[in-house]
DNA sequence: TTGTAGGCGTTATCAT
DNA sequence: ATGATAACGCCTACAA
C-alpha cells in the first residue's frame, strides 16, 4: 500500500509536508503543494484512516444502533438522513442492528468502542421508550425516534405526533366535517396516545361534543403480532345511522382496511366519506385511489437533525436535551368539503 | 484510553502476553491468562481496531454501497441480512449511500479504501443493471439485487423472479383457474420481463391459449414518477363479459388497486375473483382483507448469501460468478379454487 | 511459556 | 516554510 512516505519521496519533500498538504494546513508554498498533489495523484495515494486515528484519537466516525429494521418500512429514511449528513460532513458511519437482543446490543457497544467512534445514534424504527445498554460507558449518544426509559437526560429527537394529528383534525374541521370517526393505533405505540389526545382536544376546542366523535380501537397486542380490528370497526362505524362524514385512522396501513370497508358498503371516497391516515407510507398512500391525505412522519429529518445534534454534543457544545420535528400534512384527494 | 501496555503493567506481564490472551493464542498458562483477563476487566480495556489494522492490514470490514430509492420499502432487509451475517462472523460494516449521484459514489469508494475495507457489497433497492465506479480499484465486490451493465464478471446475487412468477401461476392453475389476468409491472424493472415470461410460459405449457390470458400494462415511466394505469386496467379487465377468475399483478402495491377496483364493482375476493401479488410487502399483503397470497422477495437471504459470498471471494476461494435466490410463495386467503 | 525489539502510517513537537 | 524524530497501540519475529 502506498503510504505518505512514498509520496514524500516522490515529491522530494518530508512526510510532514505531505501531511500538511493532505490536511490543508497552512505554511506550504503553492508550488510545493502542487508538487505533492501531483505525487499523490500519480501514486494513487489514499490516506489510511486507521493510522490517522491511532495518532489523533478522533475517528470521525459515528455509530448507528437500530432495532427492528424492517417492521416499519419507511423508517429507514432516518438512516438515509444520517448518512446524507455524514457524507456532507466527512464522517463515516458504522452500523449495526440489535434485532431486539440485548446481548447483541452489548456486543455492538463494545464493537463501537473498539473502533473508537466519536458518538452513537440510537435509532428505533417506531417511536418508543428504550433502555440503552450504554450503562457505564460515556459515549456521547443521541436518541432518534425514542427516549430513555429512565430519567437520564440523553438528548433525543422525536416526531411531533401531537402536532400532526392536530393538523389533520383541523384540516377536517376546516372542511366542514362535524361527525368524525377515529380508529386508534395500537396503544403500546408511544405515538398512539399523543395522536388521540390531539384529535380529542382539537375537536373539543373547536366546539364538537364527545358524541360527535366515534373513537374505536383498531389494533392491540405486541408489535409484529397485533390483533387487527380495523375492518370490523370501520364497517360498524360506517353502518351507524348517523355515520361520520370523515374517518381518521391511526396510520396509513390501517387506512387500507377503512377504504375496503367503505367500498364494500358501496360508499364512495371522498364523496360519501372522507378519509385521512397518518405516517405517509407511500406504498399505501399513493397506491390507494383516491390518493390519501395524511401526515408524513419526518423520518429523513429526524436522521439529519439527529446527526447534527450528535455532532454538536461531540464537539462539546451543550445541547438542548430534547427536540421534536413537525409532521407535515400531505394533501391529496381523499377528503372533500361538506 | 487504556491500552495493552497498562493491562500488561497491571497484570505484571509483558504486552505480548496480553496480546496472546486477547487473540486466544496458545502458550499461555491458565493462571497467567486469568490474571490478564482480570486486569482487562478491571481496567475496562477494549482493543483498538485501528492499531490492529495498521499492523495486520486486514480490516475485517465490509463496505455496503446502496442506492436507496425509498419506493421499495422492504429492500432494507438486504442490509439486515448482511448485518446479521457480519455480526455472527465478527465483521464490521461500513455503510454509505449514493443517492444516485455518481460523484458521491466515487467519494464513497475512496472513503472505503481509506478504511482499507476487505470487500464491497454493492446493493440496489430494486433489481437492475448498474455500472459501479469501482473502475481502476481492485476491491473484491459482490453485487446484490443487481448485475453489472458491462460484461465484467463480478459475482452477483439476485432474486429468482422467474421462479416466483412460475410458482404463482402454477398455484392458480392448480386451483382450477383457466382465465387469468396479468397486470404488468413497469417494464424498466429488470424483474418485469422475467415475471411476465414466466407467467406466459407456464400458462402455455399447461395448455392455456393466449386468448385465455388478459395481459395489460399497469405502470410505466421512471422509477419514483411512474404513470399508473392499474385501477383503470383492473376495472376494464373485470368488466369483460368473459372476465378472468383470477388476477395476478406485478407487485403487491399494484394489488391494492386491483382490490379496490374489484370491490368498487361489487365483486367479492376471493369468491368472485381471486387475486395474487408479488413481493410480499407486508404493510400491504397483511393489511389487505382477505390477506394476500403472494411471492416473497428473498431480501434477507440476498443479504446473507451476498455477505457469505463476498467473504469467500475475499478469502481467495474462486466463487461462482452469479447466483439466484428463490422467491417463496406465501399462501394466504385471496385465492379460492374454482 | 514468556519477553524484547522493531515497525505499521500517521500526526505532534520542536527545530531549522 | 519545511524537516527530523518521537509517539500512538498493536502485532510479528525472534530471543530467552
Amino acid at each position: 500500500m502506498v503510504s505518505i512516505i512514498s509520496v514524500a519521496k516522490a515529491a522530494g519533500v518530508s512526510n510532514k509536508t505531505v501531511s500538511r498538504v493532505i490536511n490543508g494546513e497552512p505554511y506550504v508554498t503553492e508550488e510545493t503543494r502542487e508538487r505533492v498533489e501531483k505525487a499523490i495523484r500519480d501514486l494513487g495515494y489514499i490516506p489510511n484512516m486507521a493510522a490517522r486515528l491511532i495518532r489523533s484519537s478522533r475517528s470521525n466516525t459515528f455509530g448507528i444502533i437500530t432495532d427492528y429494521v424492517s417492521t416499519t418500512p419507511y423508517s429507514v429514511d432516518i438512516v438515509r438522513g444520517i448518512q446524507d449528513w455524514a457524507n456532507a460532513n466527512g464522517k463515516t458511519i458504522l452500523m449495526a442492528n440489535t434485532g431486539g437482543s440485548s446481548k447483541r446490543e452489548a456486543d455492538i457497544w463494545k464493537m463501537f468502542q473498539s473502533h473508537r467512534i466519536d458518538g452513537v445514534l440510537y435509532v428505533t424504527m417506531y417511536r418508543r421508550t428504550v433502555d440503552p445498554e450504554a450503562g457505564d460507558v460515556r459515549i456521547p449518544t443521541v436518541m432518534i425516534n425514542c427516549r430513555p426509559q429512565t430519567d437520564e437526560l440523553l438528548p433525543s429527537i422525536e416526531p411531533d405526533d401531537y402536532q400532526g394529528a392536530q393538523d389533520l383534525t383541523r384540516y377536517l374541521l376546516d372542511r366542514g366535517h362535524r361527525k368524525i370517526g377515529y380508529i386508534r393505533l395500537n396503544p403500546i405505540l408511544l405515538g398512539a396516545q399523543l395522536r388521540l389526545d390531539a384529535f380529542r382536544k382539537t375537536a373539543a376546542d373547536f366546539g364538537l361534543a364527545e358524541g360527535d366523535l366515534s373513537i374505536r380501537l383498531g389494533m392491540e397486542g405486541p408489535v409484529g403480532a397485533e390483533k387487527n380490528y380495523v375492518f370490523a370497526v370501520a364497517t360498524e362505524m360506517l353502518q351507524q345511522k348517523d355515520r361520520p362524514t370523515a374517518i381518521m385512522s391511526g396510520n396509513d396501513e390501517m387506512t387500507i382496511q377503512v377504504y375496503i370497508a367503505a367500498m364494500a358498503l358501496g360508499l364512495r371516497i371522498p364523496e360519501d366519506v372522507s378519509i385521512v391516515g397518518f405516517d405517509d407510507f407511500r406504498t399505501v398512500s399513493l397506491a390507494l385511489k383516491p390518493e390519501l391525505t395524511t401526515a408524513a412522519l419526518p423520518y429523513y429529518d429526524l436522521g439529519l437533525e439527529g446527526a447534527e445534534l450528535l455532532n454538536s454534543v461531540v464537539a462539546g457544545n451543550k445541547a438542548p436535551s430534547s427536540r421534536v420535528m413537525p409532521c407535515k400534512l400531505v394533501e391529496r384527494t381523499s377528503v372533500r368539503s361538506v
